[in-house]
RNA sequence: GCCCAGGUGGCGGAAUUGGUAUACGCGCUAGUCUUAGGAACUAGUGGAGCAAUCCUUGGAGGUUCGAGUCCUCUCCUGGGCACCA
């Protein structure tokens, strides 16, 4: 054809074609699979596209495209995520009412997205702030409310003074309103608040079912924060009591004091018993000044007051512990206050430092699995430090005898420890002069004495000692130890780095570096509970001690009400006799009232309470005065159900058919990035509700999760106007064409991973595609060679199974290997080209569209069947064979695919690159690795 | 501090899961064409060395005939959580 490659053209008259000949309208029925593929739809800002947002959409664009060629039915829809703060921010800004700013946002949207050459279904094009769509919404909240999921709460909130609104939990950065970064106050008001919590445990569990990267499960299990432990109850000595939550009541004898919030409520209560009332209250106005960073940035060091004139009662064993009140304890976490156990908890052993408190020693550490048929021994582990250098005494046995130990030796019978680990020292060593620092608790070692052939559990006790002088004796060692070690002195790197016996390591850990021992073991000093293993006592020291065991999690309730005007409003009245009156079903949508003045009244009330005619109604119930409620959903709402709108768009009668829904859900391929602790749970959330009312027919709205990278600007910065380093994708569809961008954007790397923007790199896939336009002139009918053949065959393979996974790198590079091979060839056969254009059409639809019609065929590429390979000639009649010598490449061959493996090896020998290294030397193996190498070991 | 990803040429990145490291692309070098610039095309391109050859996947050890890939330790980068009892 050798005409010019013009894209502009041939992109808008196929973008033009596909519309008029509606080839992308869903299809449902038939026998054919489903697959729902979506993308997290867009809030549609006044700044536009930028080149960075339609990563997703291309990459699920070509997945779904290939999928439609594979046979399947697919839903790949569209909408817009346009309620909430920005819109209306921009719409204050901008002195244009919030409605007109989406709908002309939305358009700009609308047009870059249809540049791009994208495959959605717009007829089923949605968006949260119509008033059809957000009935829905409100009516899922009056169901959380009749389920008593939705409820009222005084709980101070967090408010942002700058976008004058309360936020939940997720939307905070640190301390922080995740939007605008002003510090947020706690400020007490009434909030609607949905019960996330109650539904913690199955957001966890049921990510194992998900096929989603392990990254953002992980950062959901974390913000749900699940722990399993005990709430105790403890009694005071002024007649009071309060609860605390542990996660180890096994160590409960160890308890030498308790700590509450400075928040806590009985501390008023209280007040008449406290005799330092004054401090106490000095240090509560300190706490509520500081913010909760300055609360973490001063780091670990503690503080608080102790209350005097009052005694927590242990309920084990009735000992008085102190109470003080210190802001390390979280009011909002557990129950506000802690038993602290200095011996086994490093923050309670900072405070207890500190504050010169007792510490109580319960647990004896457990090392190594137990095992059957141990020997019991008695025995020490003695370190030596030697001050001068700061260097300590160890024993090398070797690698195969487990490397660097400190002394270590039996103890008989009642032998005093001290005493044992001298004479150790001494015989092994010759150090005699050592001043004693001192001892650890009992350490539990299990090991397999791998030279005796035993399994041992041994009773250890660590000691410490510092080196006085180097005045040594001569050795005695035991026979069987004769000449098996050497003595070093090892510096505290290599204590690390080589001491690996955990028993040793931990006689360290706890003697020189202090550490605290958090670890499982056996219970001491714990009355009947004593020789227990501490795991065993949770439960009974918990009955024991009159508590119960129980979860607690991090996850706070989704504070759901805003104070602005652009959201769903609340569907609730509030009626001067009856209360919280839900608005009826039938009255819904509760529509936002069309005003002149949406900006916030200041006064922490929604602009919303101003207006009177909207607010002022009736009771539905007693038809006496009521107000509206006035506060609105956050924009989290509209997005944690919309895929499922997508399904049923026009439904008058529910949110979702639910036989359709039956058919689409769940969503196959979910793609975006982002929002892995806020969209992400939220809409898990409400889907697991829905399932539960019967609304859903699956517990799980996303089966896979294909999260994406972000693309950064060529200066390694996020793309924002403020930086002024925009990308627009017009822009690049204009000068290089939709099919380069789509192309480009999938070339940059893996698909889940940050990259950066590079005008330099484009040129690359431009090229590609200039190519392919340019081959096409060589396509004829002719005679298929075996290499093309081959290679084919592996790309048909290759393209499919790496766009299945997403790696669209690697699809490409396969293209353009393929490619490269065409270009060496005279002509290519007709049916070879077709193929090629199939392969390349998701990636690239509107020249592979215009190449294929330039063959002769007037359908669309879309609607043809993705090609097969034959898996015989995947690979080729000869295979390439690599020589090693001693692991150094020295020579390759060719060889048929037949060929004997004795042949192959005996060809081998012969190479001259290979005999040049095997001459004159013995040749002890020869390893053959079928159709890979020869390797040759001299 | 804890958890999760990663570290491979000048750059973006491949590597069939233990078997020929650096595929593919960008850039760069030389040549052809062009009045010139650009574009296109051809050849070359990990590093050192005249060469034979040696070195090379953040670093140090280990297992193996053979390690980017497995093990142990360590350093660095990005992301999440962070006094969560």
């Amino acid at each position: 054809m050798t005409k010019e490659y013009n894209h502009s053209k041939i992109e808008k008259m196929w973008q033009h074609e596909w519309e008029k000949h509606e080839i992308y309208k869903t299809e449902e029925g038939g026998d054919k699979p489903k697959c729902y593929i979506l993308d997290m739809f867009p809030f549609p800002s006044g700044e536009g596209l930028h080149v960075g947002h339609p990563k997703g959409y291309i990459a699920s664009d070509i997945y779904s495209r290939f999928k439609k060629m594979n046979g399947y039915n697919i839903l790949h829809p569209m909408g817009w995520d346009a309620f909430g703060l920005p819109a209306e921010q921009y719409a204050i800004k901008n002195k244009i009412h919030p409605r007109v700013a989406v709908e002309k946002n939305v358009a700009r949207f609308k047009e870059q997205l249809s540049n791009i050459g994208f495959n959605y279904d717009w007829e089923r094009e949605i968006n949260t702030t119509d008033t059809k769509y957000y009935k829905w919404t409100q009516w899922i909240f009056l169901k959380m409310l009749e389920k008593g999921l939705a409820y009222e709460s005084f709980e101070p909130v967090n408010w942002c003074p700058s976008c004058q609104t309360g936020l939940a939990n997720e939307d905070l950065d640190g301390n922080s309103c995740e939007r605008c970064g002003t510090t947020v106050e706690k400020k007490p008001m009434r909030q609607w608040v949905l019960r996330i919590t109650d539904y913690a445990d199955r957001l966890i569990e049921d990510l194992d079912s998900l096929n989603w990267p392990n990254h953002v499960k992980e950062a959901q299990r974390n913000w749900i924060g699940r722990s399993e432990g005990a709430e105790l109850e403890f009694t005071t000595t002024n007649e009071s009591s309060f609860k605390v939550f542990t996660t180890r009541p096994d160590t409960l004898f160890g308890a030498t004091y308790v700590v509450l919030s400075p928040e806590h409520k009985l501390i008023d209560e209280w007040k008449r018993d406290i005799r330092n009332w004054n401090d106490v209250e000095a240090y509560r106005e300190e706490v509520k000044k500081k913010t909760e960073i300055e609360r973490t940035a001063e780091g670990k060091e503690k503080t608080g007051v102790k209350l005097e004139g009052i005694f927590a009662v242990n309920p084990v064993n009735k000992e008085e512990l102190p109470i003080f009140i210190a802001d390390y304890v979280l009011a909002h976490y557990g129950t506000g206050a802690i038993m602290a156990v200095p011996a086994h908890d490093e923050r309670d052993l900072a405070f207890a430092k500190k504050f010169d408190i007792p510490i109580k020693t319960v647990i004896e550490p457990i090392t190594g699995e137990k095992r059957e048929n141990e020997e019991f021994r008695k025995s020490i582990v003695a370190v030596v430090h030697n001050t001068m250098n700061d260097t300590f005494l160890s024993i090398n046995w070797g690698e195969k005898l487990g490397g660097n130990l400190f002394v270590g030796g039996g103890r008989e019978g009642d032998e005093d420890s001290i005493a044992c680990a001298l004479r150790e020292i001494e015989e092994e060593t010759g150090y005699k002069n050592l001043k004693f620092i001192s001892s650890s608790e009992k350490i539990h070692h299990h090991y397999i004495a791998h030279s005796k052939g035993v399994n041992r559990e041994i009773e250890a006790i660590g000691l410490y000692f510092e080196l006085i002088d180097n005045d040594t004796v001569s050795t005695q060692h035991e026979d069987d130890e004769k000449g098996k070690f050497t003595v070093e002195w090892i510096t505290r790197e290599d204590v690390r780095n080589k001491v690996k016996d955990e028993l040793h390591s931990l006689v360290f850990s706890r003697l020189v570096n202090n550490d605290v021992y958090s670890g499982p073991g056996i219970m001491k000093d714990s009355g009947e509970f004593s020789g227990l293993t501490s795991d065993e006592a949770k439960k009974s020291i918990t009955e024991f001690a009159g508590g119960k065991l129980k979860t607690t999690y991090k996850l706070r309730d989704w504070v759901f009400s805003r104070q602005r005007y652009w959201g769903e409003p609340i569907p609730v009245i509030h009626c001067e006799n009856c209360g919280v009156v839900p608005v009826p079903e039938k009255d819904l949508p509760v529509k936002l009232p069309d005003v002149d003045s949406y900006e916030p009244s200041g006064t922490g009330e929604s602009p919303l309470a101003n207006i009177h005619s909207w607010v002022d109604v009736k009771c539905p119930k007693c038809n006496g005065n009521a107000k509206r409620e006035t506060n609105t959903m956050p924009n989290w709402a509209g997005s944690s159900w919309y895929y499922l709108r997508y399904i049923d768009p026009r439904n008058q009668n529910a949110p979702v058919d639910k036989e359709k829904e039956k058919y689409w859900s769940p969503v196959d391929v979910y793609v975006g990035g982002d929002h892995a602790t806020r969209h992400l749970i939220y809409a898990r959330f409400w889907h697991k509700f829905l399932f539960d009312i019967g609304v859903v027919n699956y517990s799980e709205p996303f089966k896979r999760l294909e999260f994406l990278g972000n693309i950064l600007a060529e200066d390694g910065r996020k793309m924002s106007k403020r930086w002024g380093n925009v990308i627009n994708p017009d822009d690049i569809v204009n000068l290089y064409g939709a099919d380069t961008l789509r192309v480009y954007e999938m070339f940059m790397g893996p698909f889940d991973q940050t990259s950066t923007w590079s005008t330099e790199s484009i040129i690359g896939p431009r090229r590609f595609l200039e190519k392919v336009w340019k081959i096409s002139d060589k396509v004829g009918e002719c005679e298929l060679s075996n290499k093309l053949e081959t290679l084919y065959n592996q790309t048909i393979k290759k393209v499919g199974e790496d766009i299945e996974d997403f790696k669209f790198n690697t699809v490409i590079s396969k293209m353009m290997i393929l490619l490269n091979e065409f270009e060496k060839e005279e002509k290519i056969p007709v049916a070879i080209f077709e193929g090629y254009l199939k392969l390349l059409a998701p990636l690239a639809p509107h020249i592979t569209d215009e190449l294929w019609h330039e063959l002769g065929h007037n359908t669309f590429i879309y609607n043809e069947a993705w090609p097969t390979y034959d898996e015989s000639k995947i690979s080729s009649e000869m295979m390439t064979i690599g020589v090693q010598v001693n692991g150094k490449l020295r020579a390759t061959f060719e060889v048929a695919r037949n060929g004997s493996e004795e042949s192959i090896k005996e060809y081998a020998m012969t190479i001259p690159e290979v005999s040049k290294w095997t001459d004159g030397k013995e040749v002890k193996k020869i390893i053959y690795v079928k159709g890979k190498l020869v390797s040759i070991v001299v």
